[in-house]
DNA sequence: AGCACGCCGACT
DNA sequence: GTCGGCGTGCTC
C-alpha cells in the first residue's frame, strides 16, 4: 500500500502539519511528490499538497480510518527537497505550511473548492494558466502539385504562403484576409494539413546597446579571484556562501555569467536573483545574449500566460538558467549547482506578506540542502552579510567574502562631490538645482553627453497645507497625510489608494477641507516639478527640447507594460540627454555614456522613523553614484543635501564604507539591533480599537514569559540578548479603518524565533475580525 | 477554516 | 420539554 502525507490548503496557525491518506492503485501512478489532490477533510472536500510518500503509515494513526485521496487536480510542481524547505520556511517564519508551499506550486494555479449554497455539493473552482497551441500549416505531398482554381485567389495565396515551409496561421490571416476558411477548406481537399505546436508566450527582446554582454577579453584580478571562489565553493558542494563584495561598475554580472557558464558544462543549473526594480530588458538581454535559449525569465510584469510558459520550460528541463526576482527561487530548476543573488542588500528580497520569507535566507537553506553554491552580489552588501562573512560561517555553512574594488579597463570611480544646500539657501540661492549641479548640467549639454538626476523623494512627496489653519489633509480611513498628485488634481492616499478631486492654491475653487481658506497650497517637489523647472533651466542655456531630451521615469510615466523598457531605450538613443527618476534609476543601469549624476535631495531618507535609514540612504546614493564614469570618459556625482555631515553621506563622498560602518555598526550594537540580535515583529490588526489593544497586549504578555524562560536558558552576556517592546501603535497606526499595534522582539541571531512567537499566537483565542500577523527578520517595521 | 458537538437560557 | 445561542475542539 502507498501512502501519502498531504499538506491541506487551509491556512490557519490551527492545522501546520501534514496528514496521511491512501493513495489509491488507479491513481498511484499519477500521484507523487509535488501535487495536487483532493482530499476528504473532516466533513468537506479540500485542495492539498502531497509533501511526501511512503510505503508504511504513520505510527500514531489507525490504518483503518485512513482516507483515499479523491483525485489529483494538478502534475507535481516540487520535489522532496523542495518539501523540505516549505517545512523549514513554515517554522522558521510562523506560517502555516500551506501557506509556505504556495510559492512553489505553478504560477496562475488556484484550485479552491467551494460551495454556492449551503449545504450544496463541494464545486471545484480551477483558475489554472496551462499551456497553448499554436496552429501551424503545411502543404501535403498532394498539396504540392495542387493547382487551385483560376478564381479562387485566396487559396492560391495561402498555398504560396505555404509553399516553403510551415507557417503559422495567426501570421496567415494576417496576411490573407478569411485563412482560417481557406484553410478549413484546403485542409478538408487534403492540400494542406494543421499541426499543433506548443506556443511559449514571451517577451519581445530589447534594442539596448548595452543589453548585449561581450565576452571581454581578460578578467581583472578581482574578478578572477571572485570566480575561482565561486567555482571552489560549487565543486565543495556543502552550501558555501561566496559574497561578492565589488564597486559599482566592477563586473559582477560577468563573473555571475562565467561562473553559470562553469556550473552548466558540469551539467548543473543556475538560478539568479535581481531585485524586481532592475528586472529590465537589459539585465535579461545580458543572460539571453551569453546563454541563448537556455535562459526562462520569471518576473512579476509577465502575464500570467507568459509566466506559466516560462516556468513549465523550467520544469521540463528545457532551460538550464533562471533569471527572475525573488519567488524564482521556487521555480522548479533540476541538478542546481548555483545560485546568485544580485544586490542581495536590497529590501525587495524581504516578501512583506505571508510566507514573510527573506530569500537570502531561503536561499542558503536552499543552497546547504541541494548542496550547491550560493553566490550574494553588492557594492552594498547587508550588514547581515558583511558579519557572516566576519564571524566566516552562519547555520553551519561557510561565509567568505571576496572584493573587487576596481573596474575593468581604465575605468575609475567617479569623483563624487557634497553640496551643502544649508550654504546654497544662505547664499540666496532658492533653485532646486545648486550652483555645482547647474555647472554640471550646463558641462552635459555643452559636452553633449549624458546625466542621471534621481529624486530621492521617498518621504517627501507632494502634500498639502492649509497657510491658515495650518492642516494637512489625511485619509479618513488611514493615519497617514495624503499625497498631492498635482497633473491630476487629486489628494491620494497611499496606504488604501483611495483618491479626492482638489483644487490647490492659486486656484480660484481652492477651499481648505479644515477651514475653508483658499490658502492651500502644495508643498514637496515632484518629479513633475522638477522636468519643469529642469526645461527652463536647460532653455536659460539657450537649448531647445532637441538638443538636450528630459527622459522623466517615476511611477507615473512607468504604468503602463514596456514603459518602463521604452523610456530607457530612448535615453540610449538620445545623444544628449537627462534621465529624472525615484529609485527605480539607482540600480542596476549601465550606460557607459552617463558622466553625470545628481541627486537633488540626499537626506529625506535619513529622517525615517527606521533603524535602516541610514544604511537605505547610504546603499542607494552609493548606487546611484555608480551610474556615472561606467565608460572612457570619467563620472562626476553631485550630492545636493541639507545634513552633509552625516557619516552615510559622508562616507559616499569619501569612497570609504569604513566610515558609514563604523559609525553605524556602533550605533546598532549599542541599541541591539540587527546584525547583532535577529528582530521580529509581531503585528495585531482589526476595526476595533478595544480588541486590538486587548490581543496585542496578550500577546506580548505571552512572549515575555516565553522569551524569559527561552533567553534564562542561555549563559554569556552577548549572546543571550533577548528583549520585548512594546505593544505600541504601530507607526501607520490606521490602515484601510483597521487599527494596528504591534510588539517587536529581538533575540540572539544564533536563535529561530519563528516556532516560539508561533506557539504564542496559537494557543490564544482571536476574537472575531482580529488578525495578527508574525514577521521574522522584519524590514518594514511601519 | 469549517463544521459538529455540547451545554445553558427563553419559547411553543 | 426543546429550539437555538455560540464556546471548544477536531480534522488523516
Amino acid at each position: 500500500m502507498r501512502y501519502a502525507s498531504v499538506c491541506v490548503d487551509i491556512p490557519t496557525r490551527k492545522i501546520d502539519r501534514a496528514f496521511c491518506y491512501v493513495v489509491p492503485d488507479e491513481l498511484v501512478a499519477m500521484v507523487q511528490v509535488g501535487t495536487t489532490v483532493l482530499v476528504d477533510f473532516s466533513h468537506r472536500a479540500v485542495v492539498g499538497y502531497v509533501i511526501a510518500l511512503s510505503h508504511e503509515a504513520p505510527d500514531d494513526v489507525d490504518v483503518r480510518k485512513l482516507l483515499p485521496i479523491r483525485q489529483v487536480l494538478a502534475s507535481s510542481a516540487f520535489d522532496e527537497v523542495a518539501a523540505r524547505v516549505a517545512v523549514w520556511m513554515a517554522k522558521e517564519y510562523a506560517c502555516p505550511l500551506a501557506q509556505a508551499l504556495h510559492p512553489f506550486l505553478a504560477p496562475g494555479q488556484k484550485v479552491r473548492v467551494r460551495r454556492e449554497r449551503e449545504q450544496g455539493p463541494w464545486i471545484l473552482l480551477c483558475e489554472k494558466t496551462g499551456p497553448v497551441d499554436t496552429r501551424w500549416v503545411g502543404l501535403t505531398e498532394a498539396g504540392r502539385s495542387f493547382v487551385p482554381r483560376k478564381n479562387a485567389a485566396r487559396q492560391r495565396e495561402v498555398i504560396d504562403a505555404c509553399s516553403l515551409g510551415m507557417v503559422r496561421l495567426p501570421e496567415l490571416a494576417a496576411t490573407v484576409p478569411g485563412a482560417a476558411a481557406v484553410v478549413a477548406t484546403l485542409e478538408k481537399k487534403g492540400i494542406v494539413f494543421i499541426e499543433r505546436r506548443r506556443k511559449i508566450r514571451e517577451e519581445a527582446a530589447t534594442t539596448l546597446s548595452s543589453a548585449q554582454a561581450l565576452r571581454p577579453k581578460k578578467l581583472t584580478e578581482g574578478q578572477r579571484r571572485a570566480l575561482a571562489a565561486v567555482d571552489e565553493a560549487r565543486l565543495r558542494a556543502r552550501g558555501g556562501v561566496v559574497l561578492i563584495d565589488g564597486v559599482t561598475g566592477s563586473g559582477k554580472t560577468e563573473v555571475y555569467l562565467e561562473a553559470i557558464d562553469h556550473a552548466r558544462q558540469s551539467g548543473r543549473g543556475a538560478l539568479v536573483l535581481v531585485p524586481e526594480i532592475s528586472l529590465t530588458a537589459q539585465t535579461v538581454g545580458r543572460f539571453r545574449s551569453r546563454f541563448g535559449e537556455d535562459v526562462a525569465v520569471l518576473h512579476s510584469r509577465l502575464s500570467a500566460g507568459e509566466r506559466y510558459d516560462q516556468w513549465d520550460l523550467i520544469r521540463q528541463g528545457r532551460v538550464h538558467v533562471v533569471v527572475g526576482a525573488r519567488s524564482a527561487l521556487f521555480a522548479p530548476l533540476a541538478n542546481l549547482g548555483l545560485i546568485v543573488i544580485d544586490e542581495e542588500h536590497e529590501s525587495s528580497y524581504k516578501q512583506d506578506s505571508a510566507p514573510r520569507y527573506h530569500a537570502r535566507e531561503v536561499a542558503e537553506h536552499l543552497a546547504s540542502e541541494r548542496g550547491c553554491a550560493l553566490v550574494l552580489g553588492s557594492a552594498t552588501p547587508s550588514l547581515e552579510s558583511l558579519q557572516r562573512c566576519r564571524v566566516g560561517a552562519h547555520a553551519g555553512v561557510r561565509w567568505a567574502r571576496v572584493e573587487m574594488p576596481d573596474r575593468p579597463g581604465d575605468a575609475v570611480l567617479p569623483h563624487v562631490q557634497v553640496v551643502d544646500m544649508t550654504r546654497q539657501f544662505a547664499a540666496g540661492r532658492r533653485s532646486i538645482f545648486s550652483e555645482p549641479l547647474t555647472e554640471g548640467l550646463k558641462q552635459i549639454v555643452s559636452r553633449h553627453e549624458k546625466a542621471v538626476l534621481l529624486l530621492n523623494r521617498r518621504g517627501f512627496a507632494n502634500f498639502l497645507m492649509c497657510r491658515e489653519c495650518g492642516c494637512v489633509p489625511e485619509c479618513p480611513h488611514c493615519s497617514t497625510a495624503l499625497t498631492y498628485h498635482e497633473r491630476t488634481h487629486e489628494l491620494v492616499c497611499h496606504s488604501c489608494g483611495r483618491r479626492w478631486p482638489i483644487r490647490a492654491w492659486p486656484d480660484p475653487g481652492t477651499r481648505c477641507p479644515n477651514c475653508g481658506s483658499r490658502y492651500l497650497g502644495a508643498y514637496g517637489v515632484g518629479t513633475q516639478r522638477v522636468e519643469d523647472e529642469l526645461h527652463t533651466l536647460f532653455a536659460s542655456f539657450g537649448c531647445t527640447a532637441q538638443d538636450v531630451q528630459v527622459i522623466r521615469m517615476d511611477a507615473d510615466t512607468t504604468r503602463e507594460r514596456g514603459a518602463h523598457q521604452r523610456l530607457l531605450e530612448r535615453f540610449d538613443d538620445a545623444s544628449c540627454a537627462v534621465l529624472l527618476g525615484t529609485q527605480m534609476i539607482a540600480k542596476g543601469l549601465d550606460f557607459p555614456e552617463v558622466t553625470l549624476v545628481g541627486v537633488i535631495n540626499a537626506d529625506t531618507t535619513l529622517k525615517f522613523p527606521d533603524f535602516r535609514a541610514a544604511e537605505r540612504t547610504y546603499d542607494l546614493l552609493e548606487q546611484v553614484a555608480g551610474r556615472a564614469g561606467r565608460g572612457e570618459r570619467p563620472g562626476e556625482v553631485i550630492i545636493q543635501s541639507y545634513w552633509s555631515t552625516h557619516p552615510a553621506i559622508a562616507a559616499v563622498a569619501s569612497h570609504s564604507r569604513k566610515t558609514f560602518l563604523n559609525a553605524e555598526l556602533a550605533a546598532r550594537k549599542e541599541a541591539h539591533y540587527p546584525p547583532f540580535t535577529r528582530l521580529s515583529n509581531v503585528i495585531v490588526w482589526g476595526a476595533n480599537h478595544a480588541e486590538v489593544k486587548k490581543t496585542a497586549g496578550d500577546i506580548a504578555a505571552a512572549v515575555r514569559v516565553v522569551c524569559a524562560q527561552a533567553g534564562g536558558k542561555r549563559d554569556g552576556a552577548d549572546a543571550s540578548y533577548w528583549e520585548v517592546l512594546g505593544p505600541a501603535e504601530c507607526p501607520r497606526s490606521r490602515i484601510k479603518d483597521r487599527w494596528r499595534r504591534h510588539v517587536l522582539v529581538k533575540c540572539p541571531i544564533d536563535v529561530s524565533p519563528g516556532p516560539l512567537l508561533s506557539r504564542c499566537v496559537k494557543k490564544l483565542a482571536l476574537p472575531a475580525g482580529i488578525r495578527v500577523a508574525i514577521d521574522v527578520d522584519a524590514f518594514d517595521l511601519m
